[in-house]
DNA sequence: GAAAAATGCGACTAATTCGTCAGATTGACT
DNA sequence: AGTCAATCTGACGAATTAGTCGCATTTTTC
């Protein structure tokens, strides 16, 4: 389960022929379809070698363990979900809360795709946690949020924003994460969204204070319901 | 990790000597011990019955696998909750905000107390997670926010209450976990409690609408920073 | 204080798992 | 075709683990 020596956790080597680069593709394939089907407990080398169609050794030829694996799958969500932060994020054509509202939906959308491969990775964690190399990427979220909040709350202090954005981000992950635990309707999921954006929107216009007002102090759109 | 039978999670037999109540809580203590020492991944029969200084045999005597270990100590803390959160919501002599407020810096204050044990706990909660009994204990949870959501937003529709409620259960539980996972000094944790305070007030006090407006919508308090 | 019941012990089995390595296979290039 | 390096294979060793069972010890009961 949780496993105590640092893991090694860049590539062992990189594929160089055509054949290789397949493999390495139908191993990370076959690492998806055996977490979401079998469960992080249950997901070993051996059963994502079969999957995949080749053997043992020609999975460590290209990941160093275990972990190896499971931190290339987080990783590669890691990196979707900065691309959809900038994205909606850094849109400046469109009003900051409008923006802020479409991520929320976006986000948990995203998170109730797959949910089931999603929570066994989540479950397989504390084999890749300690990670080295996931510090950049929460870093550059962190970073697109903090725009954001430069954007719409700019009389507040630096260290106001970041607590807020700490606030924010770790509240869409992990409550996120939680609500894609059981199976949802598309309804609920719209529903929960705009709850948690009505939230995050009465938070932020809350603390824009006296001075920052946003233009329209609407009240909670949650057209659904 | 994730184990696919479905747990045995009742006692294996009622201890009905005084030594055998002892040795129970000795399992218990020895229990939080190795989960914090060790970590979940780490986390064996062996290895309990050893720091509680009695044999694997006698662990299996009062519990009928691993899991259930886990699972009475998760128990253990979702009454605490409990009791905190009645403790706090239904002492109908402090003005409501002011108690959410409470809860909220009970809460995380707790949840960042023992917190290395508190994570390998929850690392641990796939072979413990589809507990049946585990249900009933949420709902009690559920139970007591919805009581103080009926006094903050009495002119709300039920379903509306249920999805705020569900929404600032999520909140406070999740994003304490992910928030307790770094070592956090006191100002911290009472900053960032302050935050979620001031996020859950602004939400309830736009939600509360144009009719159940309360006394005083005051900004935001966060008096540290 | 002796029989019976309850409790405690820990060596042991069966199962699973990670990761390796010596040799087979493939492809590139002459 | 021949050679060499890159790649792939899968049986295997070492390690760990969950849970059991026959027997020892302690407590209760009469």
């Amino acid at each position: 389960m949780t496993e105590r020596p640092s893991p090694r956790i860049s590539s062992r080597k990189q594929p160089r022929q055509a054949r290789s680069t397949e493999l390495v593709s139908a191993i990370l394939e076959a690492a998806v379809q055996v977490l979401a089907k079998e469960g992080a407990g249950r997901f070993t080398t051996a059963r994502v070698a079969e999957k995949a169609g080749v053997s043992v050794g020609s999975v460590y030829q290209y990941f160093p363990n275990k972990a190896a694996i499971l931190f290339r799958l987080q990783s590669d969500e890691w990196r979707q979900t900065t691309h959809l932060l900038r994205a909606i994020l850094e849109d400046v054509d469109r009003p900051p809360f409008e923006r802020l509202r479409t991520l929320v939906h976006a986000f948990i959308r995203s998170e109730c795709e797959e949910a089931e491969m999603r929570v066994a990775l989540n479950d397989a964690a504390p084999l890749y946690r300690d990670a080295p190399e996931a510090h950049d990427a929460k870093a550059a979220g962190a970073d697109i949020v903090q725009g954001f909040l430069r954007e719409v709350l700019p009389a507040a202090s630096e260290t106001r924003r970041a607590l807020a954005g700490d606030l924010i981000k770790a509240t869409l992950s992990q409550v996120g994460k939680a609500f894609s635990e059981t199976p949802r309707t598309q309804a609920e999921i719209a529903a929960y969204s705009d709850a948690m954006a009505d939230m995050f929107e009465a938070y932020l216009r809350g603390l824009g204070g006296s001075q920052a007002r946003d233009s329209n102090p609407s009240p909670p759109l949650s057209s659904r319901l």
